[in-house]
DNA sequence: TCTTGTCCCTAGCAGTGCTAGCGAGGAGTC
DNA sequence: GACTCCTCGCTAGCACTGCTAGGGACAAGA
């Protein structure tokens, strides 16, 4: 019984240690340098014991993107509560937001452009994944105008953030005039229609 | 003189060719079925005769990515031009951008999503580029306010409907209250500040 | 002590993008 | 028309990818 648990212990241990090494060679290298084998030799293992532990590189990506919705959700939140009056939550939400999508352009990805089968929209997403858009939620709902949809409203907030990061990300938006843009998204959210 | 221009003619047609047979399988098929090997099979030449016309397949996705700006460009301005009003105009080229990013996934993603060494935001950008980007910005300088950049305007507004195309693609918004989203980013947008 | 079973490693498969170097055949010269 | 040269596309192969089959060592239980 006693050994069984040990070893129970040593592989929850290990998975963590492969998520935890996924993810620092993400941010340092980006995911490309994240392949099995470099990753096999990073924790010290052969190959094939990561797929003993996920199904197989998207399953680790996936792991990676569920811890990042954990740390965006808890960033969110401190901008969030910090603001004094609904207008400053959103824009610090929207602030905090997008400079966790740059300041961690890895986790990023892995949360909000890569990895696929996570369930997102649904009842059984993970529960990382909801704190944090409920976050936005907390932040967005009290400048929804009568009738609207906050749930709604949240998600075409989201997606305006989350265009102005990956567009700028991509080099496809010039970096410098960041700061307008997100303050024009967030004026506009926040005029009533 | 006359072979010379023959063959640099024969030449042009086959890389036209190879453009071709990239988009189309990266259409029916996706990006992931769009290999050196499979391309080469497809215009019947052997792999290294890609590698004469474009430095790598990134190069290659970046030529569809052009072409595809100029089909999306049409599609815009055929919307807009055929609206009437502004607001109505500003719609009409959301529903449209919109429109296409869901019917034509492939093209859409060698354009904004996958990594190319395309010059976007500068003065040599591609001009099909610029004319998408021009078409966008028709349509919501007549809605700007005094003293909006409109340049920067257009950025954002372009950020809120790749957000909507791609967070919904990627299966993050769920498909079917697409409609409404994008009726509360251009309410948003075309309400004053 | 011997058997049983778990767990991990070595080796390999079928792919990927990309490139070196050869050989055929057309172009230019006498 | 014959000869040289040189262009051009091919075959073969490199270094890498994600992933998996199979054996072999080591520990657990009888």
């Amino acid at each position: 019984m006693s050994i069984q648990t040990r070893k129970e212990r040593e592989r929850a241990e290990r998975e963590r240690l492969i998520i935890t090494a996924a993810r620092e060679l993400a941010e340092s290298e980006g995911w490309d340098a994240v392949t099995t084998r470099r990753l096999a030799a990073e924790i010290e293992y052969s190959q094939p014991v990561l797929y003993s532990h996920f199904k197989g590189k998207d399953a680790i990506m996936a792991a990676v993107a569920v811890q990042g919705c954990a740390e965006m959700a808890a960033e969110l939140r401190t901008a969030r509560t910090a603001a004094k009056g609904a207008r400053a939550a959103l824009a610090a939400v929207g602030e905090a937001y997008t400079s966790f999508g740059r300041r961690r352009p890895a986790l990023y990805d892995a949360m909000f452009t890569h990895a696929v089968d996570l369930p997102f929209a649904t009842e059984e997403a993970p529960a990382p994944l909801k704190e944090a858009f409920g976050e936005l939620l907390a932040a967005v709902a009290p400048i929804a105008a009568e009738g609207d949809d906050t749930g709604l409203l949240t998600e075409t907030y989201w997606a305006g953030l989350h265009g102005l990061v990956t567009l700028m990300r991509s080099g496809r938006l010039p970096e410098g005039a960041h700061e307008q843009r997100l303050a024009l998204l967030i004026g506009h959210f926040t005029a009533t229609s």
